[in-house]
DNA sequence: GTCTATACCCGGATAGAC
DNA sequence: GTCTATCCGGGTATAGAC
């Protein structure tokens, strides 16, 4: 493991356990025991860092999505990971992506498990998209009352888009 | 009109013309041609104003959805305000609310529209807040290629929420 | 109610010694 | 590849004169 991926990692540490505003070169220099200046020895500045993230969290998206077999499955995965790695989700569904430093196709790998699901229906699949991004970005911003059953939420947003077959519980 | 309200009209105007982050004391002082020490006759502290300014969007968003009478209608009537204050739509649904600062109501007034075309089905309402927060949020980040037919997504989640029913378009 | 001056803190980033 | 010293800019906010 390369130098430059350990700043990565302690980045990545941070932005879970503090919140991206308390990502700074500084902070990030003092979680590996050195001094800021000495970060640009590995990293060029404060943008490659933020796109490593982006990566990062595109990466895995694309992968923890990729194994779900139907809607159910990619719902369930989608919150799941998401609330596990709020940062990361924060990071790369709400801010600017830093696209000139990412991989290419990354973006649409990300997005391309809820095709699959979807059948190919483009305009399906943003709204899938729409939902399942704005079920997260609301319950991680606190939009929801304390105590509010978000799986049945979930449900009842996978009812709908299931043509109101199917039903199993999402809840936990 | 109070010179107050002059500063959050300010803070408003610097807000969807040049983002939130413009939004500073220094900036808001220049566009009201004073010094930012000024400021401070008018409003406690920043959070004041930026309390304001959310309070305005609950506002608005309230008395536009209330319009509203159907879930078309509500559909298009969110796209379309949010996509008229993007400024002020993140800073009210993808910032922290500053709850001791807000008229208490103002935020379950906001959602009540929803809560009345979804037929007091709170899950319903939530899934439905969710689709429509996230496809603005990821349209407002520019996650959709240039060119996507925005509306055409819309149009399939309401499709979906509908039951398959109904079928009215809402692209522009 | 406005001003000037200023304190204080924080950010990203560079130069140059070792 | 690490350090110290430092630059530069930006932010919120206060004190006190007018």
């Amino acid at each position: 493991m390369s130098r430059r991926d350990e700043v990565i990692d302690a980045a990545e540490r941070i932005l879970e356990a503090e919140g991206l505003d308390a990502v700074t070169m500084r902070r990030l220099a003092a979680e590996l025991g050195m001094q800021a200046p000495s970060l640009y020895k590995h990293v060029k500045d404060k943008a490659e860092i933020e796109a490593a993230l982006q990566e990062r969290a595109l990466r895995q998206q694309a992968a923890v999505l990729g194994d779900a077999v139907d809607l159910q499955a990619l719902a369930v995965a989608y919150r799941r990971w998401a609330l596990e790695h709020p940062g990361l989700y924060v990071v790369s569904a709400e801010r600017p992506l830093h696209r000139g430093l990412l991989a290419p196709g990354i973006e649409d790998a990300a997005v391309a498990p809820l095709m699959r699901v979807a059948g190919g229906d483009a305009d399906l699949v943003r709204a899938l998209w729409g939902l399942a991004h704005g079920l997260v970005a609301l319950e991680l911003a606190g939009r929801f009352p304390d105590g509010t059953d978000v799986g049945a939420a979930w449900d009842a947003g996978i009812k709908a888009f299931s043509g109101g077959r199917r039903r199993r519980s999402t809840s936990r």
